[in-house]
DNA sequence: ACCGATCCCCCCACTTATCCCCACTTCCAC
DNA sequence: GTGGAAGTGGGGATAAGTGGGGGGATCGGT
């Protein structure tokens, strides 16, 4: 269970550690890849394993789907925490996410998010401000 | 489970650097053929042999299954890899793909891929900015 | 049948990147 | 205040990627 926010510094060879509260769930594996709205999710492994099954069962037909199973396995990338407790962000990945030298590390629950603290900033932001209205509108949810 | 995406380069005999990371799943050898959109698919001999199966049980009467099954197993090469962790494409296969130099090795889950380099910038560049849009697909299979 | 040429495979060497280990600093707990 | 754990940073060893050269088998020609 990933919960908190955390800010913490990738060093010059693209290293980022890992809260200590979420290495254990991440012990057998993990793997790092393109998330929603540019950041970055790390999937413990075995969370990624039934996610790639779903994906690799797409229509070797549809044009879409190839595309879609590409993208998600390319930019994938299977890593372990070396033994500070650390993972390896790729030069890809740090581009997609904007990721120089901080970074916001932050549990959600199943995954992890990774994003740049300005944009991870401004979202929250405007969640604070807008915040009522996403409450009611979630609210129905619960 | 291959992940990720490398840049590697052809030398004058035809071979081609493996990843390292997908090494320990063709040890047991290996298949190359032609793949669908022109580029090529390497497979484990394992998964080679279900899929072989699964497109030789096509209909022979569907003019579409009599094609796609030419593709697959005409200029399909049963390899290994050499004491160095390559494979040799055959210049048949490299035509197909149109691989000079340099190509790009995808791992794609349950086999590889390999595409010229700028056939996969064209392929990919498309989806970089609607690539939130993958991932919000991604996270509908969740 | 013998010789020669060609192709293929294996081995070697160099450069570069990756991983692993060690050391320091800071923060929290006791 | 002291001890320990977590975060941060750097350096050295090792493996990976790349390119070229040599030896052996195979095939064709004489």
């Amino acid at each position: 269970m990933f919960l908190g926010r955390f800010s913490h510094n990738l060093d010059a060879k693209g290293r980022l550690a890992i809260p200590a509260k979420f290495r254990g769930a991440l012990a057998d594996g993990l793997v790092v890849t393109r998330g929603i709205d540019r950041c970055l999710s790390v999937y413990p492994l075995a969370a990624w394993q039934t996610l790639a099954e779903r994906v690799s069962a797409l229509s070797i037909s549809d044009p879409d789907a190839r595309q879609f199973r590409r993208i998600v396995f390319a930019e994938a990338a299977d890593e372990a925490l070396d033994s500070q407790g650390r993972i390896v962000v790729g030069a890809e990945l740090r581009r997609y996410a904007a990721l120089d030298r901080e970074a916001v590390v932050v549990g959600m629950n199943t995954y992890i998010e990774i994003w740049n603290p300005e944009r991870w900033e401004r979202l929250t932001a405007t969640v604070e401000d807008e915040g009522t209205g996403i409450a009611q509108r979630l609210a129905d949810l619960i």
